[in-house]
Parts: C-alpha cells; structure tokens; sequence
DNA sequence: TAAATAGTGTCTATTAGACACTATTAA
DNA sequence: TTAATAGTGTCTAATAGACACTATTTA
C-alpha cells in the first residue's frame, strides 16, 4: 500500500463468480443460468453477485451464500480461481471479479438446482456474459492440472464410493483409460492394509470404510476422501 | 452477477500487492520495504498500492506500475498470485487485495531498488503489516510448487544463463541437489542438436545461443528460456 | 455354475539417476 | 601438464503399466 489515498480514484466494482462444475458421462459440465438484467440481459452467464460486506466474512464465503442463495445449493469443493481485474470486462468500466471454482456431484443435485441451472459441457460452450467463456476454460484447465496429482475427483462424487467410481470420474476428467491395477497402484491403494474404523491415518489418501456396494456381483468396498491430497508425481496427461 | 445492485452496500477498498522475490546463495528472499502511513506506520510491508482506474487497464499493469514507480524497477516475470478479500485483514474493514508474484535476478538489481528495499531469507521472515506474511507463504508456495515442474526457475536468472547456473537456482529453490547429467536429463537438453541461429523451436524447453560463458576453464554455453515449459511430470520434492 | 465385477500378484519395458569418461579452456 | 568446469554415454535400480489370475457376489 502507498501514499495514494482510495478518494483519488474511482473504486472499481467487486463481485463474485462462481464456476460451478459437475461430472455426467460425457465429462465436466458447467452451471449457467439466464441473466435478468442489464448488461446481458436475457444471455447465459455464471451464478455471481455482490459481496455483502455486511455479512460476508469473505470472498469465499461470499461464493458460497450466492450458490446457496437460489436453490439451498452446497457444493462438496469451493476454492478461489482466479480475480478478473481490467477495464474491459464490464461495460460499464473498471471491474473486479473474484472467481471461484466449486464441485459438486450430479447425484447430490436437487430439483431446484436442474430448475434455475442449465448444465453445458465444458469443451462446447455457449456464447455468454462478460467474460465468463474465459472464465470456465480457465477452471477446467485448473480442475485437469490439479487433477492430475491430486484426489480433487473424489469431490464430484457423493461422500462414499467405490474405486472403480473415483476410476470413471478420473478417465471421464481425462478422456483416457488405464487399467484396474495401474489406477489402484497410482492411488497407493492397499486396501489390505485398511482396517475400517481405525482412526484415519494423515498419510492415507483414501480411507476405507467397512461399507459395500451391492449389486448382482462381488461387492466393492466404499472409501471416503481424506484430505485433498497432493501425489508425488503427476499421474494423468 | 444478481439483482442487488452495489449501492445497497458498501463497496471494499481494492488494493494490489506484489511479492517481489529474487534468489540469494542462500535462497529466495522478498523484496519489503517500510511503510509511511498508517495503517501499520513503519512497519515493514510488501509493495502495493490502489488501482488507478483511470491509468491501469488491469490488476497486473497496476501491480506493474507500482513496482516500477519508486525506483524504475522491471521485473522479469510477474503473475497473479490470489486475491485476500475478507473483513480482518485491514483494521480499516472489508478490503480486497489482488496479489501477485513477480521474479527477479538478483544482479539485475539496480542500487536505487537496494535503497528502498530491504531483503529477507523467505524461509525466516520478520511480523509485517496486514496479512503479508501469508501472501509471503503463498507465493514461495507457488514458486516452488510450479519450479518442480516448469522452467519457472529461468526467470531468477539473467536473459542468458548456463546450465550449471540453471541447477544451482533449483538447488537453491529446493535445498536438494542432484548429478549434472540427471539434472540436464530431466530438463531434456540435447545440446548436441542445438543449432543456434535457427528458428527456435517452439517445442524446445531452452533455447541455445551460440554464445558461451568464459572463465578459466572449458566455456560453457549460454541458454535462453524458451516459454513456461511445463515438464511432463514432476521433477522435485 | 455362469456372469459380472472386485481385488491382487507377476512380469516386462521404460525410465531415472549415479558415476565415470571425454572435452575444452586458462595458467 | 594441471586444474577446473562442461558435456555425454553407460549401467543399474526403481518404477509404471499390461495382463492374467483369484475372489465374491446374484441369478
């Protein structure tokens, strides 16, 4: 901060964007919703809105009530993206948005979420809003990238799932498939080694619940993320 | 972006903040200097200042333009970082700060920019005003993270640098050395098949000059960098 | 017992990395 | 010729990944 003080300078506007991102199986889909008013009236555009500076504690909470706000949404992911800052993005001039990225799975979305959200797939956008295009290419390629060393996919499916579920979501992030024991031995799955309702080991990618998934074959064992955790190598192109 | 319009709230003061880092013997060290007014008078802050609407077309131009202003400085790489928007990082109140990361060879320092900054070890910071040791964590976080995988590293260095010089600096950034042909490996150089003075090609990581680095021993060649070349997997811890 | 999917062990091709050997300069 | 650093080839240990084998359920 510097000498310069705010009053000599028009104060830009601040809002929040949301890129809310779902798996269905033909990979990442994007939530947009029709625009009520000026600019763009009437165009598709990302959730966003105001920060409320009386309420909001921050930028990130802020996201999180204008995702909630609609349609009582909560995602299971929220990180910040990225801040679009410049005089362009806005007609109306010098615009701040702080942009966040936030995951959900398609089972966990409710019928007022299908109502005020339509799902496009993100390699084959729509013209919309601002610079909301941009936007969305610039959270896809952040969820591959961290994809890629990390377990970020366990949060586009419900709490409990069986590996060969994190599997799928994986290949349909990717649109590249590996076989069973390759993506077990990436994950350092020992699933021997789980003790279900042992206290859950900070070092443990997965933990393993003593909870299966029926069907008319051998059940598979459920597993629950444990933190968002960092590979040592980069797994997936 | 919703109904709410922005009057109906109070808008929070927009800055930008910039951690200037450079690379010392003993590893990276941030670039603070001693602020003038209060809030936190005299203590020792990052560099930043409001966006000026009126000059700035972006948040990267003003962090720019706050970086070259007192002393004339450039620094050879510069991104954004994250922005810290939330209502108990200023006393002040609700405050965004648009953060970035900028890099600079220590010997393109230039004895203004000695003068009104003072460097610090990042691994051994002093308290600071608001929350710029966090900022502080974050980028060395980010330069490390993305160095284990990318050429990052070339911008702590002169335009042209040698790969002797191009280890030391990921030696410095990770504390962890390796051999010279592990190191020259994993960058993927055939020196060998450098033509210097034809077209660079676009997939080469570093380009080789036909230039070389006296001394009183077998010349080394000079490299320039490329583009950010991501590696294709990790390299570093 | 057939069908279907889960889980695991083995074997091989690839790669990462240490080391040693050669190259080229100044003194 | 020696000292010093640059550049490269080789050999080995570690690893990634395909494949096949076993396991466990329902019908």
């Amino acid at each position: 901060m510097e000498a310069q003080t705010n009053q000599n300078y028009q104060s830009p506007i601040v809002t929040i964007d949301v890129v809310l991102l779902t798996l269905s199986d033909n990979g990442l889909q994007v939530a947009l919703h029709q625009r009520k008013q000026s600019p763009y009236e009437h165009q598709l555009a990302l959730p966003g809105g105001y920060i409320h500076t009386n309420e909001d504690e921050s930028a990130e909470k802020a996201a999180f009530r204008v995702l909630n706000q609609k349609t009582g949404l909560i995602p299971r992911y929220l990180e910040q993206l990225k801040t679009y800052a410049n005089t362009s993005r806005d007609p109306r001039g010098w615009s701040v948005s702080i942009s966040h990225v936030a995951l959900i799975p398609m089972s966990a979305l409710k019928q007022a979420e299908k109502e005020v959200f339509q799902f496009f797939d993100v390699d084959n956008l729509p013209t919309m809003a601002f610079d909301h295009q941009l936007q969305i290419q610039d959270a896809v390629e952040r969820v591959r990238n961290k994809s890629s060393y990390s377990t970020l996919p366990c949060w586009l499916l419900p709490e409990l799932f069986t590996l060969t579920q994190l599997q799928q979501t994986y290949e349909k992030i990717f649109g590249e498939s590996v076989s069973r024991g390759t993506f077990r031995s990436r994950l350092g799955i020992k699933v021997g080694d789980a003790i279900p309702g042992e206290s859950a080991d900070e070092a443990e990618i997965l933990i393993a619940t003593d909870q299966f998934k029926g069907g008319n074959q051998r059940p598979a064992r459920l597993f629950k993320v444990n933190h968002l955790k960092l590979f040592k190598r980069a797994c997936w192109s």
